[in-house]
DNA sequence: ATGTTC
């Protein structure tokens, strides 16, 4: 391929010029370093912009990189209502891997005579690694599906929770119009034994304490000051996510020609949002969702008997929100309200002040955002502006610069876990070469991905967030 | 990310 014909828009904002079956230009949003860092994956921005019904540009967050047919760090609108497909491969195999942050009432200091024994607890309880583990044990497929159609909203039924939970949840905790019958046997099978686990590669359980407030008002009105202990899960749909995907893709593949649609990349497979194929995959999609959330919902009520036996702290949900996820939103176009299909593809959702699906006590400043750092880094809390562009999307996190081969043969896994436990980060992970993967070398400083994307006018920034604790796949 | 190659 030609190199792309790339301009310099504005702060932070560089466009890919429409050529060839282009529908729309490329967005980059990235400082001239991460631009660079983006490589081949640019080439993928540009595919994406050949997608039926694709509106405004294909987006790019500034944590972007090399991804299933989209981007990492892409996002993409089709309409609805004028022939707008849905790809399976725009919201990526783990379908709402996403992050929850849990706020103690204890600082830093209360916590610090207990840190060994509250992470020997998590360390105990949380299920993790690749393969089955679950804190839930569900008593069939009949359970399984009322958690494919209610997610976190079921699990808090359940007992799994606290009622206040569902109002600091994307969706209130389910993701509607999930369809069951659109996951295979399979999925369900993978399914069955992984509700309440973290999984493996860069998820997560981290204690953590707030290190700075950039915010003070809005950090207060999330529920977080300075000092503060938190607990922040990064984890997704698991094996039955990843089946669904499989699965769909799969059918597109298939279909795809009969919607008279062709793409530059197989892996682009997608099909009209009105079509049986379209519709059938964004049920499974959203069931596959609710397993998400319902997981992080688990996951955060084992940390939750953990605290309270410890040290009697209680941990508050701050919020939950998906980074991986196509939703039916509508939107301006060219002055009008029309239906998009969202694809956020390691893109968080983030609404400004005064979007009405906030609840009543984030109206005023926006939607927590959260961006999960690497194993031993920090994190941040944003919120959604007003006027930002992409569709009200930001970054995700510190993307991979280092295979994880190549990470693990830069340290092994003891030797990297002397040196967190040396700085002061404690560790419990499950396997010695999965935690040398993950070592922060083999990542993009999150702190730079944060500051470009409040720089692009994508957000703002909150409160940052050190680890205590890390507890690993 | 993923019963890390149906």
């Amino acid at each position: 391929m030609d190199a792309l014909d790339i301009v310099e828009e504005g702060p932070y904002r560089y466009r890919i010029e429409p050529r060839g079956g282009m529908r729309v230009p490329g967005v980059v949003f990235a400082s001239r370093e991460l631009l660079q860092d983006a490589g081949k994956s640019l080439d993928q921005v540009a595919n994406v912009a050949t997608l039926p019904g694709i509106v405004g540009a294909s987006y790019a967050m500034p944590d972007i990189h090399w991804g299933y047919g989209f981007p990492i760090g892409g996002v993409a609108a089709t309409a609805v209502d004028h022939g707008g497909v849905v790809s399976p491969g725009g919201v990526g195999f783990d379908i709402s891997c996403g992050v929850r942050l849990l706020a103690a009432d204890q600082t830093q200091q209360e916590l610090a005579p207990a840190l060994d024994e509250v992470m020997d607890g998590l360390g105990q309880v949380i299920p993790r690694g690749a393969g089955p583990g679950a804190v839930w044990r569900l008593s069939g497929r009949g359970e399984l599906e009322r958690v494919l159609d209610g997610g976190s909203r079921y699990a808090v039924e359940q007992g799994h929770g606290e009622p206040g939970d569902l109002e600091r949840c994307e969706d209130g905790g389910a993701v509607p119009d999930a369809d069951v019958e659109q996951v295979s046997g399979r999925a369900m099978e993978r399914g069955l034994g992984q509700v309440g686990s973290l999984g493996s590669g860069n998820h997560f359980l981290e204690v953590q304490r707030v290190a700075e407030v950039y915010d003070e008002a809005v950090a207060a009105a999330f529920g977080l000051s300075p000092g503060q202990v938190c607990v922040m899960i990064h984890c997704g749909s698991r094996g039955l996510g990843h089946q669904v995907c499989s699965d769909h893709v799969r059918v597109m593949n298939r279909v795809m020609a009969q919607y008279g649609i062709d793409v530059p990349d197989r892996q682009l497979a997608c099909a009209p949002v009105e079509s049986p194929e379209g519709r059938a995959y964004l049920g499974a999609m959203a069931a596959a969702a609710n397993y998400g959330r319902a997981n992080r919902q688990l996951l955060a009520e084992a940390a939750r008997r953990i605290f309270r036996r410890s040290t009697g702290a209680r941990l508050s949900l701050v919020y939950d929100v998906s980074h991986n996820l196509a939703k039916i939103e509508t939107h301006q176009v060219d002055g009008e309200p029309q239906r998009l299909c969202v694809h956020r593809k390691g893109a968080t959702l983030a609404l400004p002040p005064g979007d009405p699906s906030l609840p009543g006590d984030l109206r005023d400043v926006g939607q927590p955002v959260l961006i999960p750092g690497t194993m031993g880094t920090e994190s941040y809390v944003l919120t959604g502006v007003v006027g930002g562009g992409a569709f009200h999307s930001t970054c995700h996190g510190a993307g991979r610069v280092m295979s994880r081969h190549a990470a693990a043969r830069t340290v092994g896994g003891r030797e990297l876990r002397s040196r967190l436990e040396a700085e002061g980060v404690a560790v419990r992970s499950s396997s010695w070469r999965g935690l040398a993967e993950e070592t922060p070398e083999a990542y993009k400083d999150v702190s730079s991905v944060v500051e470009v994307s409040e720089g692009a006018g994508l957000c703002r920034g909150v409160a940052r967030l050190t680890p205590l604790g890390v507890v690993k796949g």
